[in-house]
DNA sequence: CTATGGACCTTTGCATACAATTGTGGTGAG
DNA sequence: CTCACCACAATTGTATGCAAAGGTCCATAG
């Protein structure tokens, strides 16, 4: 897309998302377009676009970075407990041989990372999100990709990764790998399976700890 | 929101949903700013929330009405089955007796128009769809309110009534009134379990006709 | 007759200026 | 002392102008 307005996008959602911008915090035009070198007008595109995907609310004429409550994480788990599983269903028909070298090596940078002393957390998560987002691509489906996202890119969620324990993050990473045989298998059924046990994981260490 | 905004957004959301803009056909900012008597600035921004909703999609600087290929039909259709089921659950747990009501209207004024000789399909669809909307409103959930609309607000959805004969709007109509006694029960599975099936036939009918 | 290059034309991207709206703080009346 | 109202300040909304990027079409060479 464009150079400033992506620029603006990027820079907005980064700090939503690593929670720089904090929730219920305002989001001013000017601030961004002085940040990002740029003028309101690409800063103004960027907060509609983001505003599309919930990741910033309104009230009146001002923006807010939106705030989750409980109860509207709950439905986004009960959400993506349906609409994972479907995806991985759809990649293990549809995925191609490269995308499976991909999620490959995004496990193994994974591992490596999660054998060290002291495993740097925002690797992993990078690599967790790099194997979702494969994921998605791979089904080459538009109205996945239209939907997903606005279920994950909820500021809580990449980085419910950062809760997980070692064992629990290994478990993750076993996930990942039979999902991979899985997706070699073209089997949708053990995909999906495995997919709904990941999610429900997750939702447990989201809701519990 | 703003005024002029406002009105580019609806202005070119009708036009697509109704057909007067193609799937396929280009849509410029200048000839959006002049039938709207505005500006293009506020054109740019509907234009970049519809292309959010994916109503709109961009080949490098051009933005067109998107085509939905069946592929992408099948897909709606298929997170239709796992979403609007967890909404008539949602709404059996949470609906208010107003709310009830505003159903049963809708129903009745649907039962009416469908009893006369050559019944008006548009009154038909408006109630349909307000039924359909009231029940998502009724769950009070920020997140299904986002996510659902994308999966119904795509052109063919809210038409695919004009596909029904008679038998079948009466088999529609049938499902409606027990959804509402399923409801007033506050019976979670029965509502879904219904709203599976009313989907099921929706289904039939797009993809058989 | 086809293919390639280039000028031109169409359309969008960005910045700036100004208008409008909303929040806020202060002042005066009760 | 409190409440209401008015004025001003802070932000956003809209318009316009110019720059840049892509696409098109014609001319010319092979």
């Amino acid at each position: 897309m464009s150079k400033a307005g992506e620029r603006a996008y990027n820079a907005i959602r980064d700090q939503i998302l690593d929670g720089t911008l904090a929730p219920g915090s305002q989001v001013r035009e000017e601030d961004i377009a002085h940040a990002c070198a740029t003028s309101r007008t690409p800063v103004r595109e960027a907060i509609r676009r983001l505003e599309g995907e919930k990741l910033i609310e309104r009230d009146r004429q001002r923006s807010y970075v939106r705030v989750w409550s409980e109860a509207a994480m709950r439905d986004v788990f009960a959400l993506r407990l349906m609409v994972e599983p479907y995806v991985a269903g759809q990649a293990a028909r549809l995925i191609q041989p490269e995308s499976v070298d991909v999620l490959r090596r995004a496990n193994d940078i994974y591992r490596r990372e999660l054998a060290m002393a002291r495993p740097d957390i925002s690797v992993i998560v990078t690599q967790n999100n790099l194997f979702h987002e494969t994921l998605l691509d791979a089904t080459g489906s538009d109205v996945l990709q239209m939907i997903l996202p606005r279920l994950i890119a909820v500021p809580i969620v990449p980085l419910s990764l950062r809760r997980y324990d070692r064992p629990q993050l290994e478990k993750a990473l076993e996930e990942h790998d039979e999902l991979v045989m899985a997706l070699e298998a073209r089997d949708p059924e053990w995909a999906s399976m495995i997919m709904t046990g990941h999610i429900h994981r997750a939702r447990r260490v989201f809701f519990e700890t």
